[in-house]
DNA sequence: AAGAGAAACAACCGCCAAGCC
DNA sequence: TGGCTTGGCGGTTGTTTCTCT
């Protein structure tokens, strides 16, 4: 007999998260954290899979995810622990506060690996070219604009790359970023911190934008609430480098170390010797 | 202005490892 | 000790948006 599968298909919703989905599932957690991600989804009321749970709140509503472009220090750094750690995407992302495995994976896809490798690119056009018929003739309905919330979001803030910006400052970030936003929708916050002007300025821009007053009611409810709450729910400890506790850093953070006094600049692929900003 | 192709990225899938019973 | 459950990870897909012709 198999391994039960992660969610029984039926009648489980798939696809894009709506703002209603969203909202329940982000003050369902502040309110019980997601201590069983598969129970979640039942206790929260949503028919999505506890995975999808988890995946979207990862990659999408934390509140310390830091959207928008990356920045060119940003990229170098993904690219010099890429070239150290592989296709770990998520020792990357832990080294990368803010940022999520899954968005540092595409980033790496779209941009950094074609410019690495010109080559791989021609490839991966080809074999799109022979796949893309079949992936347009599926189209899906009840279409939801969530994409291009994220992308006014996105263009109306591009990411602060804030000197202040440390490592050691990804504990507090989440709840500072929190209650910055809170503070920013009640009219003052002007004492927010450096780490959490990121995430405020991304919340303020994307007032300009008529579909995200959804978003902008569900942030405000969501991001006002207590900070025990949110310290409750949100963040577990983490080390240095934005990860949790006792996660598997140890020793990449020993060769990551290792690489650093290294020089770990060894090959031609970068465009110059630099610094990894994070660590 | 419209259509085609490319790019971006959210979400899904399947596997694996750790923890629990 | 072994089986089961669950969380987490990396690879991949599919849809939307952007850009070019």
């Amino acid at each position: 007999m198999g391994r039960a599968p992660c969610c029984e298909k039926m009648g489980l919703k798939r696809g894009p998260w709506t703002p209603e989905e969203d909202k329940i599932l982000v003050a369902h957690i502040h309110s019980h954290g997601h201590s069983n991600w598969r129970a979640l989804p039942k206790q929260a009321g949503l028919l999505r899979c506890g995975k999808s749970c988890r995946l979207r709140w990862i990659n999408y509503l934390r509140p310390d995810i830091k959207r928008g472009n990356f920045t060119d220090e940003e990229e170098q750094s993904i690219i010099q622990l890429h070239q150290l750690l592989g296709n770990r995407w998520s020792a990357i992302a832990a080294r990368l506060p803010g940022r999520t495995d899954n968005e540092i994976k595409n980033v790496w896809h779209t941009h950094l690996k074609k410019r690495l490798d010109p080559s791989a690119q021609e490839r991966h056009q080809e074999a799109k070219k022979r796949k893309k018929p079949a992936a347009a003739a599926r189209k899906r309905e009840g279409k939801v604009k969530m994409r291009k919330l994220d992308a006014l979001t996105a263009k109306a803030a591009p990411v602060l790359s804030s000197p202040e910006r440390s490592v050691s400052s990804t504990l507090t970030e989440s709840t500072s970023t929190a209650s910055a936003a809170a503070e920013q929708h009640g009219n003052s916050g002007s004492s927010a911190s450096a780490s959490a002007s990121v995430k405020e300025e991304c919340f303020t821009s994307s007032e300009e934008s008529e579909e995200f007053q959804i978003d902008e009611s569900f942030w405000s409810e969501t991001l006002s609430m207590p900070l025990d709450d949110i310290n409750d729910v949100c963040m577990e400890p983490h080390d240095a480098f934005g990860k949790p506790a006792g996660a598997d850093g140890g020793d990449m953070d020993y060769w990551l170390k290792v690489f650093m006094e290294g020089g770990g600049d060894d090959d031609d692929n970068n465009d110059g010797a630099l610094d990894l900003p994070q660590v």
